[in-house]
DNA sequence: CCGCCGATCGGAAACGTTTACGGCAATCGG
DNA sequence: CCGATTGCCGTAAACGTTTCCGATCGGCGG
């Protein structure tokens, strides 16, 4: 069933026919609900890659995620509902979405930029990735549009979307700080990760404003693993004016701070109040529930199709970088830092 | 760059040019060279939509997951592990992705068959989705091949990929019963899930074959989420005779039913062991650690490809009903079952 | 020397759309 | 009543491939 035969079925032409089912103003209302009412009793549907080859676009975009991280067995827990909200959100906007792989090891750089010209896609999502990746780096320098959440890249029509991880961080220490905590540590990503780097900005940026003193010994790096935080916190609860609170960049950590702290025979959060980053499913879950961070991953999703939709619509290269959108994160207090539990 | 260019370049036909670049017999290995080495120096990229009109197929395959409990907020956090393991079993068989994505609330039945056609889409690929729903009803009752990882879907040439829920739940009881275990509950899913059903009836085997007595109050029905396992818990260790030991059918439950331990002033795995399913991430967060059945999510995607490639070759609708593939899962043994910890 | 065959290539017709262009009525302003 | 405008529609040319059908050419057996 190609549009050929629903025009001859119709008694008009194919011309006719794409203009009623395009919703053009050239054609008459009676003819359109004709056609309308046909095509839906013979289940038509129009053939996409020949509407992609004569318009000349695809009405698709590309989505990329990590990669790195999963070669370990370790998944990012943010990422599934991150990419829920990236689908639901381009398929509001009439886009279909197409899943790129990253390719092997071998040097297949540019991998992502021929799949985009082989697709004809108008664009690119790209969800955390690591900050090398050279398939990535190819894209983001490349005219393609991009729309990045939580990544590293800049480039000519590359637009970078995130959480508001300063003030996020900020509103943690706030609220341990309103809780009474004077002594507040943090544990933090990897520092070279824009949002691990944010994340202590934040922190820092609240100790000033609330006058309290940062020991270096108070600030650890860790890899937003679990084992990471349950490390840092050992070593943080050693130290000579030991903090009686602890605000770590990522959930997985937080947990782990908790774990140090029952090893070392103190409770949550009698004895050490913990707030984590992220919200991850696993938040909910342990005991004490994590108060953490929330991000936002339905805004961070329709901004990053909303960016994303701006630079595809602009013709002219913007000389002026893209501004980065922030979207702001939502503090959720639970049992680690909510002595009343 | 199109194909008629590359030729014009290479001093060629595009007639030969298609065939160099397709690995045709019927071209010179010399012109095979020379227009590869063109092609890659011009960053020529062959133009799928154009290929896909032209050959009548995509070498695309469409992919759907739930949609039902993400309304809810409710993330399965299998589902990422599974999502990748799709992802790279297909794009090793080189096949490109599309995401389809489930209507909202209108009456948009058949929208996935539509996407399908509309995309020459050769096949789909379904996860873990509820089994009412209609569009996935319509698509598993057309010819297009499907193959679906846990759900309830038959059809002409519907596939279901599944892991091996009765030996898991049969393993986990037969492990408790070597931990010395007599007295052993379970906690299920909702039992019109063949999951859920297949893990009960595992359960029940293994209970009659080691000559355990199954009192009627030791089988509670659960939702999947942790609420339900947390109420399941508490319930169980309130009746006549405690049982020593809980199986539980998924691992947010498993953990629930670990908190109302607690909050019975049981300590974990000294007076409940606990044994979950699936091995989401947060098992191996929680204290004690949740020992668990884990599912082989790679085996999983690859077993679903492997499976829906056989239906696209296989030209004839088969009159037998396509054999389920089954994959084994493997208990991993963690703090809530280990008595040594 | 002649017909045949295999290897290699080119010409051109598809594939299913969209859309520029032109045509034909009916309508309208004067 | 006439020219111009408007509304509606059909014809046909694209879009970038693949592939069928020949064509050419050198070699080979008879």
């Amino acid at each position: 069933m190609n549009i050929r035969e629903l025009a001859r079925r119709s008694g008009v032409s194919t011309a006719t026919v794409s203009r009623a089912l395009n919703d053009r103003a050239e054609v008459s209302e009676a003819t359109r609900a004709k056609i309308r009412r046909l095509a839906s009793e013979l289940g038509y549907a129009p053939n996409e890659p020949a509407r992609t080859l004569v318009r000349r676009r695809s009405d698709t975009i590309g989505l990329v995620w990590d990669s790195g991280q999963e070669a370990l067995g370790q998944h990012n827990p943010f990422l599934l509902g991150l990419l829920s909200a990236v689908r639901t959100a381009l398929s509001d906007a009439d886009y279909h979405l197409m899943l790129l792989t990253t390719p092997g090891e071998q040097d297949q750089d540019g991998a992502h930029l021929q799949a985009v010209q082989r697709h004809n896609l108008e664009g690119v999502i790209v969800l955390t990735t690591p900050p090398d990746d050279r398939c990535l780096r190819v894209l983001a320098d490349s005219t393609v549009p991009c729309a990045g959440i939580d990544t590293a890249f800049t480039g000519p029509r590359t637009v970078r979307v995130s959480s508001d991880n300063a003030a996020g961080a900020e509103a943690a220490v706030q609220h341990l700080y309103e809780l009474g905590h004077r002594r507040i540590a943090t544990v933090t990503g990897p520092l070279h990760l824009p949002p691990a780097a944010e994340r202590l900005a934040g922190y820092l940026r609240a100790c000033s404003r609330l006058g309290l003193s940062v020991p270096p010994e108070y600030v650890t790096e860790g890899d937003f693993f679990l084992a990471s935080g349950e490390a840092a916190g050992k070593r943080l609860l050693s130290v000579p004016d030991r903090p009686t609170a602890i605000f770590a960049a990522g959930d997985q950590m937080a947990i782990g701070a908790i774990h140090a702290a029952a090893d070392a025979g103190l409770s949550v959060p009698r004895d050490l109040a913990v707030v984590g980053f992220d919200d991850i499913d696993a938040a909910a879950l342990v005991r004490p529930a994590l108060s953490t961070v929330a991000q936002d991953q339905r805004g961070l999703g329709v901004a990053a199709v909303e960016a994303l939709r701006g630079l595809i619509d602009s013709t002219t290269v913007d000389t002026v970088e893209a501004q980065p959108r922030i979207i702001p994160t939502r503090l959720l207090i639970r049992g680690s830092s909510r002595p009343g539990v």
